[in-house]
DNA sequence: TGGCTATTTGGCCATTATGCCAAGGAGCCA
DNA sequence: TGGCTCCTTGGCATAATGGCCAAATAGCCA
């Protein structure tokens, strides 16, 4: 693997890593739907404000998400939808794992 | 997030997981050209064989690749090409990103 | 069987990731 | 200004990763 290649994949291994939590995917699920400040996430996570502050935090420098201070609280969005079709990607793995259970069982 | 939807996740987060880390993803897209050994792939990397070697073996557990031996040699392939559309959600964040820093630098 | 080649695994170590508490900063309102 | 609420960041402790070397396995072929 050359220079530009490596940098290449680590580039785009730093957004699946970013992904790749099952908060931050709640999160990015949940920020679909509507944009939410983070205290109303973090109740629903079930999780100390300041964890659910971080996961946001990288979420966010990795380009996922935006956030848009209003009053005293922080809403944070999607930048952009298409960021979803990791449930694609994720969901055909899972597929054809279970066919290859169900195969072996038989 | 109850029980059930945390281990939705924490299963979704394993299998992004297996796919966050550079050589990974080389190994995933060289891996969809066509079936490799772990030599031949050790040497397109740069890196020890056992630590291709482990990478491989974290990716066939996440259910994206399968092995075959053949001879003395073990032949990894995708157990199916539509994990390739990892590249189109990380695409979609990348080109984002892209688009906001020509607009910042506007 | 003995020697080779190809892989996987055990051990170790360095680096990174996570999560919580405590402290610090910002904005709102009385 | 003083007191609240909401977020973020510093500090730490603990767990998970990633990589290489060495040792153990498995299959081939003289």
């Amino acid at each position: 693997m050359d220079a530009e290649a490596s940098r290449h994949y680590r580039q785009r291994a730093l957004v699946l890593k970013a992904l790749a939590h099952p908060t931050r995917l709640f999160l990015v699920d949940r920020l679909a739907e509507r944009e939410t400040c983070v205290c109303e996430l973090a109740a629903l996570v079930g999780a100390d404000v300041s964890t659910i502050s971080r996961h946001l935090s990288l979420l966010k420098h990795a380009g996922i998400v935006t956030d848009e201070k209003r009053g005293n609280q922080v809403f944070y969005s999607l930048r952009q939808r298409r960021v979803l079709t990791w449930r694609r990607c994720v969901e055909a793995v899972l597929e054809a794992a279970a066919r290859e259970r169900l195969g072996a069982a038989r």
